[in-house]
DNA sequence: GCGACAG
DNA sequence: ATCTTGTCGC
């Protein structure tokens, strides 16, 4: 695994290139990426579920694909751990969805260039990340979550009563696209797309351990 | 050194 | 993230 310091580099260079605009004018498909891990035989398992759903959120498509993991996690540096898995998974899939809702940040990094982004950037696809945790920055009263000064994402209720979601641009695509779009798929607090990623390999995995 | 820390 | 059952509440 290279050094750290050669990973911050790289985030940095990747994070130039991030385009926070929408580069679309419609969509039709939303895909959700999600990863679950698992130990066999002392090593360490990725599987990563891809869920492709239209505005209406009918499920039109699902995908898995799963290889052994190498890198830990490591707060910062989830793009290494998750996205060799995610580049395989998108690339194996028959369908290809317009947009991509990935399951983490995307600009809301220290270095404004978490996995959605650098998912976007490395792949060329528009994205954005859905977290469930506050990774970094300060979130104000209207949400909007800053960091040396710069927005890099919003903290969103996507149902009442309940704990915030936390949205960021990933790659060719608007902050408020982001935002509402994540609305617009919200049944429960955790968006639409990401959740059935998840739920995918969590029904998947309990089928084969019985 | 202390505390924080996506999945 | 994963290991884990029932249970309190909207």
């Amino acid at each position: 695994m290279r050094d750290i310091e050669t990973l911050k580099k790289e985030q940095v260079e990747c994070s130039k290139y991030i385009i926070q605009e929408d580069c679309f004018k419609d969509f039709n498909t939303i895909g959700g990426v999600d990863l679950t891990f698992l130990k066999k035989s002392g090593k360490t398992i990725g599987i990563g579920a891809l869920v492709i759903l239209d505005k209406e959120k009918h499920v039109l498509h699902e995908h898995t694909y799963e290889d052994y993991v190498d890198f830990p996690y490591i707060p910062g540096f989830l793009s290494y751990r998750e996205f060799p898995i995610m580049e395989k998974l998108i690339k194996t899939s028959k369908i290809e969805p317009d947009i991509y809702m990935i399951d983490g940040n995307g600009m809301l990094h220290p270095r404004f260039c978490g996995l959605a982004s650098y998912f976007g950037v490395k792949l060329d696809k528009i994205s954005f990340g859905v977290a469930k945790k506050l990774l970094i920055g300060n979130v104000n009263e209207d949400g909007y979550i800053t960091l040396d000064g710069k927005i890099i994402g919003k903290a969103v209720k996507t149902k009442k009563n309940t704990k915030p979601v936390f949205v960021s641009v990933g790659h060719k695509i608007s902050l408020e696209s982001a935002v509402n779009i994540t609305f617009s798929f919200s049944k429960y607090r955790i968006p639409e797309p990401t959740r059935l990623a998840h739920n995918l390999l969590k029904n998947l995995r309990k089928e084969e351990e019985l």
